[in-house]
DNA sequence: GGTTCATATTCGTCTACACGAATATATGTG
DNA sequence: CACATATATTCGTGTAGACGAATATGAACC
């Protein structure tokens, strides 16, 4: 073993008081889970709404959303068999305005923000047979 | 070959107009090269500080500061046998922003602050031999 | 219990990128 | 030109983490 400074950062502990910078930025390093993160928004939202919207397979978005919940950025809450996704703010204030500015320049990217509008279009148009009876990502379904 | 998404970094072309986001974050996705950042600061640095400071082998610093370049977030400028490097400002001023906050939470992280303090410590006071006639960073050599 | 549906995990494989060791390149000096 | 010095690159190897395919788990309903 002559690399022992790797860490696998799926196996480590859930940050506990200031944020691990690194840890942070390898959770971002992916197209997948930022366009996850730019999804959820400010919203709590379903895992099949991220399947239907982002086209990607169903592990494929659990694996990402996994990875993004070891690293301490989404916490999950189960609802019957559904499962809502949210962005959970850092503990210490500097972490906090960081991931802020994170999510603000995510949000303003111009391919993400039409995937949000496609997120906006499916809850508010009809709803595909894939969602039938699926809750809404809430803040989203109360514009409705 | 069955996953044709990868992108090496390395060999992308500079980013254009636009930051990319997963671009940016990969390339912060290190722990060398958020030292390094964090040693740049608001300054040009000399390879040799880097070196010096962070203990660790010149081809390894070479080679994070290589990845750093390519991917548009740092440059480089030749004087005699000194490279310097500094921090690059993105040319969006979304992504300006970003990288700013990045650059402040960077630098207010503890063990980071007292690396920098060291670099400091080592252009102010008694230079050492490996360091000899080399050019010391812009901003901080006007401090003395 | 058995089936269905939503989600999670495991497994095999492949790529990016980390490292150390060695070497190459560029510049300045005699 | 030879040599020293600063920096960059190449090479071999190991690991994290990406994917798709298959499977496991957990909740709701008959």
């Amino acid at each position: 073993m002559r690399q022992s400074e790797y860490v696998k950062m799926t196996a480590m502990p859930l940050p506990s008081k200031s944020l691990n910078l690194e840890l942070l930025f390898r959770a971002l390093a992916d197209r997948t889970r930022l366009r996850l993160l730019n999804l959820m928004g400010k919203d709590e939202v379903c895992v099949c709404y991220f399947v239907e919207v982002l086209k990607t397979p169903q592990p494929t978005i659990s694996r990402h959303l996994a990875y993004l919940r070891k690293a301490g950025i989404v916490g999950a809450r189960r609802e019957g068999k559904w499962m809502h996704y949210r962005i959970v703010e850092p503990a210490d204030p500097a972490g906090a305005q960081l991931l802020r500015q994170i999510r603000e320049s995510v949000s303003s990217d111009e391919v993400l923000k039409k995937e949000r509008s496609r997120l906006v279009q499916i809850c508010c148009g009809k709803i595909p047979n894939r969602l039938e009876g699926a809750p809404k990502p809430v803040s989203i379904a109360r514009l409705k």
